[in-house]
DNA sequence: TCTTTTTTCAAACGGTCGTTTAAAAATTTC
DNA sequence: GAAATTTTTAAACGACCGTTTGAAAAAAGA
C-alpha cells in the first residue's frame, strides 16, 4: 500500500489507522518479530515514537490488531451457530453443522480480502505458534470461550458420549483447522500445482467434511 | 540438565554434543530466536565463540540438531511402510495402516523421552511455523520426499481416486497430524484437567483414527 | 621431549531492537 | 488570535544479538 503524498492529519488515514493497518501486514508475512518499530513506522509514514505514543508498547500494538481481526470472526460463529440451532428448532444439529458455523466464517473472511497479503489465513497462520508467550493469552482469551460454546453444542449432539471421545476429537477439529489455515501456502509444493490456490471454497467445503468425519468417527472408537 | 563439574574434554560429553543438547532443549521450549549464542554457550559450559568453531553459524547448529532428531523418525516412517507393505503381500494398503505408518513413529519417539522438556512434539511444535525462511526449506526437505512415498500408497489404494482428492485430503491430513502435535500442551485448558496429557500411547490411536476416518472421507465428497 | 594441531577463551565489533526524552508542530479550545 | 492540548518529530539510550579476533590452553603427533 501507498501512503505517498497522504496528508499526515486530520483527512485521510489517521496515523493510529495506518499504524494498525501496517502491522497487519508485517505480522501477516514476517509474524511478531517482523514487526519492528522502525519498520512499522516507516511503512505507516510516520515517526517511530508515535507508536509508543498511540499504543504504549509493541505488544499492545498487535494485540490490538489482533483483537480486530479475530473478535468479528468469532462473533460470526457464535450468530452462526444460534442461528443453525434456530432453524433446527433447537433440535441437536448434526456435526457437520456445528463444524460448518466454526470454519465457514473464516473462510468467507478470507475470500473477501484474498488478493490482500495481510488476509485472515496468514494471521492465523502466524500467530499459530509463535514463541511470544502474550499470544498463547490472545489464544485462551479467543477460543477459550468459543471452544466451550462448540464443545457445548457437540454435547447436545452426543449426549451419551463419553467426554473424553469429545474433547479429544474437538482438540484434533481445531487442529486440523488451524493447522490446515497455517500450512495452505504449502499446498503448491504437495500438489505440484495441481491444486487451485485461489479455490478456497473448495477447500473449506473439503475441510468441513474432513473435520466432521473424522469427529464423528473418533465418536465410537474402541482403544 | 547440569553440566556443573564436568571436564570439557576428553572424557564426558564433548562440547559440540553438549552444544547440541542445548540447542535442542532452547530451541524445544522457545524457537530458533530463542536459541541465542549467549544463551547456548552458557548453558553447555562453554565460551560463545566455540559455537561458531565447531558449526560456523547459529542456523547451521539448529539445522544440524534438527536433521539428528527429524531424520531418524522419517526413516522408521520408511521402514514401517514397507513392512506393512511387505506383510500384506504388496497388495494396497487400508488407509489406516498407511497413517499409522506415518505417526506412530513420531509416538514412540515421544514416549520414549516424554519427561523430557526437550521433546520431539516440542521441537516439532516449533518448528512448525518458525517465521525463519531456513526452516521452509527443513520442511520442504524433510516432508517433501516423504510426502511423494505416502501419496504415492495412497494413489495404490484409491487407484479410481480423483488426484485432488488425494492431494486435499494428504494435506488436511499433515496438517492434522502437525497441528495435533502443535497444540498439544493446549489440550489441558481444552479439557480442564478431563484428559491425561500423559497419554500420548492414547492420543495416537485416536489421531490415526481421526486422520485416516478424514482422509476417507474425503475420498468420496461431492462439492 | 618438542612441535604441530585442535580446541577454548575473554574481549570487542557492528548492528538491530524496543523504548524514552524533550522540543517542535499541528490542532483544538476559548 | 492567544492559550491549551494533542500529535509528531529527531535524537539518543541501554540492551541484546550473531559474529570475529587473536592469543592461551589442551591434546595429539613426532
Amino acid at each position: 500500500m501507498d501512503f505517498t503524498c497522504m496528508p499526515k492529519r486530520a483527512n485521510g488515514q489517521k496515523t493510529k489507522a495506518r499504524l494498525l493497518s501496517t502491522t497487519e501486514k508485517l505480522f501477516a508475512s514476517h509474524g511478531f518479530a517482523g514487526v519492528t518499530m522502525r519498520g512499522v513506522a516507516t511503512m505507516a509514514q510516520t515517526n517511530i515514537a508515535s507508536v509508543n505514543y498511540h499504543f504504549g508498547t509493541k505488544e499492545a500494538m498487535v494485540l490490538e490488531m489482533l483483537k480486530s481481526k479475530i473478535g468479528p470472526i468469532n462473533k460470526k460463529r457464535k450468530e452462526r451457530l444460534a442461528e443453525a440451532k434456530h432453524n433446527s428448532c433447537n433440535n441437536p444439529l448434526p456435526t457437520s453443522e456445528i463444524f460448518r458455523a466454526l470454519i465457514l466464517p473464516v473462510g468467507e473472511e478470507v475470500q473477501k480480502h484474498f488478493s490482500n497479503q495481510s488476509n485472515i489465513v496468514n494471521i492465523i497462520s502466524r500467530s499459530f505458534t509463535e514463541p511470544a508467550s502474550f499470544l498463547e493469552k490472545i489464544h485462551k482469551h479467543f477460543f477459550g470461550e468459543l471452544s466451550q460454546i462448540f464443545i457445548d453444542e457437540l454435547k447436545l449432539t452426543y449426549p451419551d458420549a463419553n467426554e473424553d471421545d469429545i474433547y479429544w476429537n474437538f482438540h484434533f477439529a481445531i487442529a486440523s483447522m488451524l493447522g490446515a489455515f497455517a500450512q495452505h501456502r504449502r499446498i503448491k509444493d504437495l500438489t505440484q500445482g495441481r491444486c487451485n490456490e485461489n479455490a478456497i471454497s473448495e477447500m473449506i467445503k473439503r475441510l468441513i467434511k474432513f473435520v466432521s468425519s473424522g469427529f464423528e468417527a473418533g465418536m465410537n472408537i474402541k482403544l
